[in-house]
RNA sequence: GGACGGUUACCCAAGUGGCCAAAGGGGGCUGACUGUAAAUCAGCUGGCGCACGCCUUCGGAGGUUCGAAUCCUUCACCGUCCA
């Protein structure tokens, strides 16, 4: 029986992309320091980057020291891969608040008071900000041949494209080459990882080391997730799925996961979650044989859920869901209510708007944002795709009175299956 | 600096004086079916009234014309080739 080590775990969840020689070797027989980079091109991290993050996690585990770099030097930069535009450039101050917030989160994933093993948090901008060009490019640069650097499928892609890259992105492979490096003088860490877009990234410092330091360094990147559809992962109609619960509220967290097509679940379920083999296999089984239970999609959505944002996020997004699901709409007391919708969007209305007359109902539909415009809201009406209070609007000129609201403090406005909102009656 | 080509709605892309709010595709929204699924089918997809009406839009500004996304001038940006 030979020891289970994370590189056997990791292949098995289909996370190996590729990796330097010696990876596995490497793995098994001792426990090493690595690394994983996160740059703040926003104020949060988003469901995309959960892959790594739970990977550094698993590391851990394992026994392994998880470094999380935030890149408050590289991200002032801007990183070409999977780009295909050149970026606009971060100013200092929001690069900065950036940092700051992307530290929480990355500190949720970690133990930093594991024994032996404690995870580091570091930024980056506290030694790149540092670098005196001439000395980086006298000491970085003249290890690198633009040669190797054009050949970089980042590079490439956009050398192909109309735009080009500005020489500040072409840099960015030097800076994280150099990254690697530090790390590696100052923590001995010896292996790096990633999406597999930043393989290129990576064995630029793994080249760097051996060649400054002569010592080996590895590298390890992982598979980048696409649907079964075709489409890209972590996005929505409403835009990216965000760690942030101002971003993205815990309950559309929730239904995100719940969602997902039951093609990609297993897989979601290897990648995001620390369920071993046995138990995937189960979920596996359970959605061959009852689909329609989504009990995988269910296991998903409340694992990384509560993982995200705790037990109390998590009981209200179940709680919501089940509600809002179950069609027992009527009969809720206002105090219910306000529970449940506790996470669903909302938005406020003044409460003698309503009274009298009442507001017609388009204009309400427009005003809380569910709709985009009036005639995009008529059509909806028209469709049949509008419910108030759970009740189908078929009449266009429908306004909405103090009378249709729930204990004169709540209106549920409704658009297709499953698009909730709460007009909360205030003043 | 020179020559040519391009810039159309969320994206791609037709349209070269009126019939253009602008073809087609993608995406999105809604409905039917269903499992809060996938696939499929149908409708919708600039704004305001909604009824035949009005307003804003085809890189920016100006002009020709009864009338321009379509012609002219100019500016900006992108691309290709040349210096």
């Amino acid at each position: 029986m030979t020891a289970k080590t994370i590189f056997n775990e990791l292949q098995w969840r289909g996370l190996v992309h590729s990796y330097t020689e010696g990876v596995p070797e490497l793995l098994a027989g001792r426990k090493i320091t690595l690394y994983n980079g996160f740059d703040p091109t926003a104020d949060s991290l988003h469901v995309g980057h959960l892959v790594v993050l739970t990977q550094l996690a698993r590391f851990q585990r394992y026994g392994h020291t998880p470094i999380a770099l935030a890149g408050g030097g590289t991200g002032m930069i801007g990183d070409p891969s999977g780009k295909n535009e050149e970026r606009q450039l971060l100013t200092l101050d929001t690069v900065r608040e950036n940092v700051e917030k992307i530290k929480m989160q990355l500190a949720h994933f970690l133990d930093f008071d594991a024994r032996g093993n404690p995870a580091m948090l570091l930024n980056n901008a506290d030694w790149l900000t540092k670098l005196n060009l001439i000395e980086f490019l006298r000491d970085v640069g003249k290890h690198f041949t633009v040669n190797s650097m054009l050949a970089k499928d980042s590079v490439r892609n956009r050398l192909e494209r109309e735009e080009g890259l500005s020489f500040t992105e072409f840099s960015y492979q030097l800076l994280q080459a150099y990254d690697y490096l530090h790390l590696h003088d100052t923590c001995g860490c010896e292996l790096q990882m990633g999406g597999s877009d930043q393989w290129g990234n990576i064995t630029a410092g793994v080249d760097l080391i051996r060649r400054v330091r002569g010592a080996s360094a590895h590298g390890l990147v992982c598979q980048l997730l696409l649907k079964a559809d075709g489409t890209k992962f972590g996005k929505t109609a409403s835009g990216t799925v965000w760690l942030s619960p101002e971003r993205t509220s815990p309950y559309r967290f929730y239904q995100f996961w719940f969602n997902t097509d039951d093609r990609d679940v297993v897989t979601y379920l290897k990648y995001f979650t620390f369920f071993t083999q046995e138990e995937i296999a189960e979920l596996e089984a359970a959605v061959r044989e009852h689909p329609e239970q989504r009990q995988a999609q269910r296991t998903l959505a409340r694992d990384l859920t509560l993982r995200t944002h705790g037990e109390t996020a998590l009981q209200k997004a179940e709680q919501a869901a089940q509600v809002l699901f179950g069609g027992a709409l009527t009969g809720l007391s206002a105090a219910e209510i306000e529970d449940i919708f506790a996470d669903v969007p909302s938005s406020e209305q003044p409460r003698e708007s309503l009274s009298g007359e009442g507001l017609p109902l388009l204009d309400l539909l427009v005003a809380a944002g569910v709709s985009k415009s009036k005639g995009d809201a008529r059509r909806s009406i028209d469709e049949g795709g509008i419910y108030l209070n759970n009740e189908r609007v078929t009449d266009v000129n429908r306004r909405a009175r103090l009378e249709d609201t729930v204990e004169g403090r709540f209106l549920v406005l409704r658009k297709g299956r499953k698009n909730y909102h709460l007009v909360k009656v205030v003043g």
